[in-house]
DNA sequence: CTACCGATTATCT
DNA sequence: GATAATCGGTAGT
């Protein structure tokens, strides 16, 4: 299977975010059965985290040990705890120009292991399975362990695989931020 | 359907 | 000590 490879995540954090749609995330999940199962889906929504640009991302005020991944190479999991109780997953992507940038995953349609993430996620029934970014990580079994993964190794536990193009993309304001309001840098797939 | 609120802790100032 | 890239429950429209 195709993947996503450097160059793609090695540009402008927006363009990755809006390309990033209809990608597919995989995790191969340790189900205890002796092979690896995988769990996936279809990335649905988006949103892109700058740096000095962006006084809504984490790297806003410069490197910490929380947020080193954002520095690092591009193409890798950044996975952070928040609200005490949910974790949110990243691809970090920037430009060759720019220092730093981040784009969080919001949203999936599961596709593949979809018991396994119902299970996982205690939930009664496959609706909000992983609409939401502190579901599609729990959804996945995704957790600080994973930070710093190379997604672009089809034989990492967490990759990123090519998937569908999606026939129309919208942009909007970003949620649950209380800086940089104004940026449109959320991505999704617009309904047919 | 929308609106509000409490949970719970790693992280940073 | 304050905050947070959220969620699920409850109450109201």
């Amino acid at each position: 299977m195709k993947q996503p490879d450097l160059d793609f995540y090695s540009r402008g954090t927006e363009n990755v975010a809006r390309e990033l749609l209809g990608k597919k995330l995989v995790r191969m999940y340790d189900d205890g059965s002796g092979k690896l199962q995988r769990l996936s889906g279809i990335i649905y929504e988006t949103e892109a985290y700058g740096s000095k640009n962006d006084p809504s991302s984490h790297a806003f005020n410069g490197r910490t040990n929380r947020n080193s991944v954002m520095f690092q190479d591009v193409g890798k999991a950044y996975v952070y705890f928040i609200y005490g109780m949910h974790h949110c997953m990243n691809v970090t992507a920037h430009a060759p120009d720019s220092d730093a940038g981040a784009v969080l995953i919001r949203s999936l349609i599961p596709i593949e292991g979809i018991d396994t993430m119902i299970y996982l996620s205690n939930m009664k029934n496959k609706l909000n399975l992983t609409n939401g970014p502190g579901r599609l990580t729990k959804a996945l079994d995704i957790n600080r362990s994973h930070n710093g993964l190379n997604l672009t190794d089809n034989r990492s536990i967490l990759h990123i695989e090519d998937g569908i193009k999606p026939k129309k993309v919208l942009s909007t304001t970003r949620i649950g931020i209380s800086r940089a309001t104004e940026k449109y840098w959320r991505y999704l797939i617009a309904k047919e």
